[in-house]
RNA sequence: GGAGAGUUGGCAGAGUGGUAAUGCAACGGACUCGAAAUCCGUCGAACCGGCGAAUACCCGGCGCGCAGGUUCAAUUCCUGUACUCUCCUCCA
């Protein structure tokens, strides 16, 4: 959510800064009318109330007194039924200008590169060597279905499409993964969470889900109650409506979980494999931070979640995503994309953002600063890692021209101690 | 799932159809070399609006879990609902 009063002192400043982000100006001159609206009745009704309460006090005096109030009881209803019939309306308009402001992303930062399309993103770094196969490299689930270990047929049976059962060796490569990433995580200074699952309403208008996205989720029915599409939402959520105490500040969680996504307008993109799931696991990093410090602690962030590549010897690059092609609530956001030597390309494994005072200002997450004075923390999130596309990349980058896979030094110790995945 | 009790400031805790007690904590001041104690004062707010450069004052609205209703007036009465606790039931 936006600064609504930002947006009134400076509509020229936000329309452009949005404007990068494919909104119309003419919304923002929209929802400005509504509010100017807005303010003209409050002004009205609360006039009308304090009238009330004038002579409110004055029947009181001279219903105490034994003195007769009866034109004064009179004049009230007609006055209490004016401000009856004004708030209405008024409810009403509050709503719209609550739902129009809600349907504005963030406001990019600076240097986040301005692109209209998803192409335009900017390369800051990359790490690794691609490994250098003197065979044809087969794609993940290939390997997967020829050694056992994930099984999509039988997800597609018993679920449907883009669900599968790891099986042995592979459901324990997907454990060692994420206990991997989860004792790195603590180990830099996160607390680890195992957080609902399922979450209501407005746990997912706090990190911005809702009002736009309900169709990329999950919703129980008829309960105000949706799958997690991702650890951001009760992560983030758990200090929703409250003030944290600025001498925790900064808060570091890290949590695993699945994440359920109902994929709605991506059919046909990465039909197979371990790329697009309906349900995969994801250990989730998040961040409460003074404003001062966000940007240094994206930057960590984002180094933290490089290092767990780098620990399992996995060749990747960083981007900096486009102005549209960040999500909603970030206002800046750099991809880890981790090479996949079957697809010859690099595939997202991590999306590190700063929302800034964006999702703070959603779900009023608060901190006092020295003067005691309540300020919007800012919030961060990043994927430490995607789980399933980390167990993805291993199985292709790892693989051996006899079809077996070499499990990664670190990850030896967590599948108790086989090196080597075979038939 | 059934029955009952509860939800009021940072915390504890009264209350009633007509200005939301009191205590603790916190903050400011007095006293003191300084502190403690004591005394005086401030203290609902993560909300909205007006005036403003202001997240400074001031004014108004709003405010006793949330949403409605009755009323000139609701923290109080009515309805619904969420959550917490206790007991029963059921379960892992």
């Amino acid at each position: 959510m936006l600064d609504l009063k930002l947006i009134r002192q400076e509509p020229d400043f936000i329309k452009e800064k949005l404007a990068t982000r494919n909104v119309d100006p003419a919304d923002i001159d929209a929802l400005l009318a509504l509010d100017a609206k807005r303010r003209e009745l409050i002004v009205k009704s609360e006039t009308m109330k304090a009238q009330r309460n004038t002579v409110s006090d004055e029947i009181s005096q001279l219903k105490r007194n034994k003195e007769d109030a009866d034109d004064k009881i009179k004049e009230m209803r007609q006055v209490s039924a004016d401000i009856k019939a004004l708030d209405a309306e008024l409810d009403t308009l509050k709503d719209q200008v609550h739902d129009a402001a809600a349907h504005l992303p963030n406001i990019p930062n600076d240097n986040v590169p301005v692109g209209l399309d998803e192409d335009g993103s900017v390369e800051l770094r990359q790490w690794g060597e691609k490994p250098n196969l003197d065979f044809e490299p087969k794609a993940h689930w290939e390997i997967g279905e020829d050694l056992g270990i994930l099984d999509f047929e039988r997800g597609a049976k018993v679920s449907g499409s883009r669900y599968l059962y790891y099986m042995g060796l592979g459901a324990r490569l997907e454990r060692a993964v994420y206990n991997f990433f989860l004792d790195q995580n603590t180990e830099a200074g996160f607390t680890e969470v195992l957080p609902p699952y399922i979450v209501n309403d407005d746990s997912m208008y706090g990190t911005g889900q809702f009002p736009k996205f309900k169709e990329d989720v999950y919703q129980l029915r008829d309960e105000d109650m949706t799958l997690i599409p991702t650890a951001e939402v009760p992560l983030v959520n758990y200090y929703r409506n409250e003030v944290i105490p600025e001498e925790k500040l900064p808060v570091w969680f890290t949590a695993l979980t699945p994440a359920f996504r109902s994929e709605a307008g991506s059919a046909g993109r990465d039909t197979r494999g371990l790329i697009r799931l309906h349900q995969f696991n994801k250990v989730e990093m998040v961040k409460f931070c003074k404003p001062e410090n966000s940007w240094d602690e994206l930057e960590a962030l984002t180094k933290h979640a490089e290092m767990l590549l780098q620990k399992l010897g996995l060749a990747y690059h960083v981007i900096t995503l486009t102005t549209s092609d960040m999500s909603f609530t970030a206002a800046m956001t750099h991809d880890l994309e981790v090479w996949f030597p079957n697809q010859n390309t690099y595939r997202e494994i991590s999306s590190c953002s700063n929302t800034t005072d964006f999702q703070a200002r959603r779900a009023h997450i608060q901190y006092r600063d020295d003067k005691g004075k309540l300020q919007y923390v800012h919030a961060l999130n990043g994927s430490g890692l995607a789980v399933g596309r980390a167990v993805a990349a291993i199985l292709e980058n790892y693989q051996n021209a006899d079809g077996s896979v070499t499990v990664p030094d670190v990850l030896v110790p967590y599948m108790g101690g086989v090196t080597r995945i075979t038939k």
